[in-house]
RNA sequence: UCCCGAGUAGCUCAGCCGGUUAGAGCAACUGACUGUUAAUCAGUGGGUCGGGGGUUCGAGUCCCUCCUCGGGAGCCA
């Protein structure tokens, strides 16, 4: 007897009078009047649970199958047959084998019935078991299928960036050192500092913020790569749109200049939106019904229009206009805040937009310095409900110019030197963009915290599990 | 890190101006019921009121402090 998904058997892949044998866990058991219990069974492979008749004349009706409770884990045999009730089919058992109780079910965290995320947050190894951490943990596979396929149909190649780094990428955010030094007990340097030529490498070491710089180097070879991988921030921020280890998704094109790059960012985005449409439509209808109502409308509706795009310059502008009081006055030569974001995508567009050519000073080094002098071919994509999805820019590609900025930005050349020789031997120009793997996840879902799209968030001063 | 808000049963919450033995719904358990699916009905058990300190004859309730969680901000992806 052939061990069957829930999800092929409610899906009809079996016809009926298959004898089957399908193993999970007890979400719910009725019993009826009719002296047969009803079991909602789950092995997490679709968002519907398969429905398992016991019949009283069961070997272990009355000891067994009368005590099972939720969470329970089972080996059934029987038929497929179909059901007078609401589901097409259901398994009438032969035999139920309990392969795990649950010690006491007046304890066990996962009941039958809507948790609060915030509550499953605290009980992170078991979330998993509910329909919605299940139905997450199922997008988020096939967003990632999804990032895969999107960049190998264009001839992309994914680079596994290293994850230990020693220079920090952009000088921003701050970093987790990598040590194997004794803590308690630090080499010293004769004028008392720590001594990390001590250390494993030799130097100080850190966990990366950005596979980017490393990337550049092989686009500046296979033309068109992309890194998609762990990432780690030690910014002590406590929000719900930020985690201390997430994932980022990095490609990186040569020959390419800042328009392309936003093309590039507006198609993937509908790529994956699309394929989660198609493929985890169940799961977007349950998100629906419990997170955000309009989930799918709006994800149709993102897919079918143009991004809209404007300059730095026009958003600004369009701020000033606006009628709407903001507790940060917009001013060319800041950021964008929050509530800016908001305004332009939730108010006035209503829609993803492109904001393309910041001032020179608030972004980074490597971003290429536009003909004007005072802006840099960086764009930011920011979506309703979420802001700042995808970061990318044109990267500068005229040695002369990134050894000035490198030095307006106070970063030691030496340290960059393998940066640098890029510049040095064959400079091409070249562009890419950085998107966070749990923002996207958060906003195909409707979550609102991004602690809910990964399986262990971690933050800071929270490490469980 | 800053500004708000919240911690009471396994979960979600109520608990008034400080006053007797701290409540409800769901869950759990026991039983009833001719196929249930948010099952229904009856009953039972379940609490260091986040920790510590203080005020008071008396504190879940007021004050101080710490911790945790949530919302917002900054920073960013």
């Amino acid at each position: 007897m052939r061990r069957e998904s829930v999800k092929a058997i409610l899906r009809g892949a079996l016809p009926m009078g298959s004898k089957v044998e399908v193993c999970g866990w007890v979400r719910h058991r009725r019993d009826s009047k009719a002296g047969v219990s009803f079991i909602d069974l789950s092995d997490g492979s679709s968002v519907a649970d398969l429905q398992v008749v016991a019949p009283a004349a069961l070997g272990n009706y009355r000891d067994e199958v009368l005590h099972l409770s939720s969470g329970c884990s089972l080996r059934v045999r029987g038929e497929l047959v179909p059901s007078p009730g609401k589901q097409p089919v259901e398994l009438k058992a032969e035999a139920i084998e309990v392969l795990g109780w649950v010690e006491d079910p007046e304890t066990y965290p996962i009941q039958p019935k809507p948790h609060s995320l915030e509550f499953l947050r605290e009980v992170a190894h078991l979330r998993p078991r509910t329909f919605l951490h299940a139905a997450v943990a199922r997008v988020r596979h096939t967003l990632a299928l999804a990032v895969h396929r999107f960049f190998d149909e264009r001839g992309f190649f994914w680079v596994n960036t290293p994850i230990i780094t020693s220079s920090d990428a952009e000088g921003a955010g701050q970093l987790f050192r990598v040590s194997t030094l004794d803590l308690l007990n630090l080499p010293r340097t004769p004028d008392g500092k720590v001594d990390f030529r001590q250390d494993f490498f030799g130097r100080e070491a850190f966990l990366t913020v950005s596979g980017q710089l490393n990337v550049e180097c092989y686009c500046l070879a296979l033309s068109k790569v992309y890194t998609f991988g762990p990432t780690f921030r030690a910014e002590n921020s406590n929000t719900s749109r930020h985690l201390a280890e997430f994932w980022m998704i990095e490609p990186e094109i040569a020959f390419a200049d800042l328009d392309e790059d936003a093309r590039l960012a507006e198609d993937f985005l509908k790529y994956l939106i699309q394929c989660v449409l198609e493929e985890r439509r169940e799961e977007l209808e349950f998100f629906a019904k419990r997170l955000e109502p309009t989930v799918v409308e709006r994800l149709e509706q993102l897919i079918e229009a143009p991004f809209e795009r404007l300059d730095y310059g026009e958003a600004i502008a369009i701020l000033e206009r606006a009628d709407h009081r903001f507790e940060f006055p917009p001013r060319w030569g800041m950021d964008l805040q929050t509530e800016h974001e908001r305004y332009l995508t939730e108010v006035h567009f209503r829609r993803p937009v492109i904001v393309m050519n910041y001032p020179e000073g608030i972004k980074a080094f490597y971003m290429r310095l536009n003909d004007d002098g005072r802006t840099v071919a960086a764009m930011d994509v920011l979506a309703p409900g979420i802001g700042e999805i995808i970061g990318g820019s044109q990267r500068e590609e005229r040695l002369e110019v990134l050894d000035r900025r490198m030095a307006q930005f106070g970063l030691n050349p030496e340290r960059y030197q393998w940066y640098r020789d890029l510049r040095r031997y064959g400079t091409v120009p070249h562009a890419g963009f950085g998107l966070g793997f749990e923002r996207l996840l958060c906003y195909l879902c409707g979550l609102s915290n991004i602690r809910d799209a990964i399986p262990f968030p971690r933050t800071p001063g929270s490490i469980a599990f």
